[in-house]
DNA sequence: ATCGACTGCTTGACACTGTCAAGGCGAAGC
DNA sequence: GCTTCGCCTTGACAGTGTCAAGCAGTCGAT
């Protein structure tokens, strides 16, 4: 309803459309239906609402692993491929620090709460930071099309999920 | 010596102060002495820059793979992990195909190269390409700091090459 | 030797960006 | 009813990528 609001899902359709380099203030402004100079009155910069966004995707994550029924560690990394390749775009932003303000109270909390989903599924600190890594690079190279260069997939997203569960099967845990 | 050099030289260094993002196209053109539409005549837009300094960077990478005597796995992985956390402007760039010409043959010609070598350590294309996204994830996790969110180590980049290890010991090959 | 074309670079312009300053407008409080 | 304040607009500035036109050399052909 607010102006706020309105800019952050002007932003959020400029961020998919586009992808987080493509979002402009003005075209956001234009988007939201209002003057150009609106958005300063919100966010205190372009990084101020890419912050925001960010924030939001780490809820989105967050609340995702949380539907995981039987958070196992393959069901977790499942979940997050999952999430990674339905939002390539925003997931790019999340990781992007250089492009947000890393020190925002509201993101660092986000970025908290998700994280802690992940340690759920074991209390083997350096399987968890493994499994996150494999998981976490698997939706990039996915999504940069650069896993193709290594095999020739029909189903990139398809792919991806093979190999964590075949991590999944093979690790010594 | 040529202008296209120094450009390429000026466009590195600004990679290496700003990150990608913070290359300006007229900036690089005033460090490398020339007039603001001097890169026009050797590189079609700024995406065709970008293209090949990261073209440049895959031969860096394949170069820096074969130089590691002992191609295993964990040899390997090691390697990648210190190319990206050694150049991680670069390695950021590399591997960020909305900002490049992904279809420059130069730049698929080094690209193929350099994931050449990743296959030369197993037969296993499935445990490559797994190896491949766990490195990966390693070097970005790690680059951005985000690893500080599960655990608190002091050096990062230690961190990221014992999980590697870690990984190469525990996984049924 | 002179002319012509071509290459490599410059200058100038355009639309666009993020950000800042000043002002207006309406609602809320005294 | 008047004032004050919050939200928004308009206008401006420097900076960006890109394009068009022009200018200076150099190189080949006549």
């Amino acid at each position: 309803m607010g102006v706020r609001e309105d800019l952050l899902a002007a932003a959020r359709a400029e961020l998919d459309e586009n992808g987080h380099a493509g979002i402009s203030l003005r075209a956001v402004a234009r988007r939201a239906g209002v003057s150009h100079a609106a958005p300063k009155h919100h966010f205190a910069d372009r990084a101020a609402l890419l912050t925001a966004i960010a924030a939001d995707g780490f809820a989105s994550l967050a609340a995702a692993l949380d539907q995981v029924p039987d958070p196992t560690l393959a069901a977790l990394g499942r979940a997050y491929i999952d999430f990674g390749l339905t939002h390539p775009a925003l997931f790019d932003l999340m990781f992007r620090p250089s492009e947000l303000h890393t020190d925002d109270p509201e993101l660092h909390a986000a970025t908290e709460t998700s994280l802690r989903r992940l340690k759920t599924a074991t209390d083997d600190e350096s399987l968890t930071m493994i499994s996150w890594a494999l998981v976490h690079g698997l939706v990039i190279l996915t999504r940069d099309g650069a896993l193709g260069g290594l095999t020739e997939a029909a189903d990139p997203a398809a792919t991806a999920r093979r190999l964590a569960e075949i991590f999944a099967e093979r690790i010594q845990s």
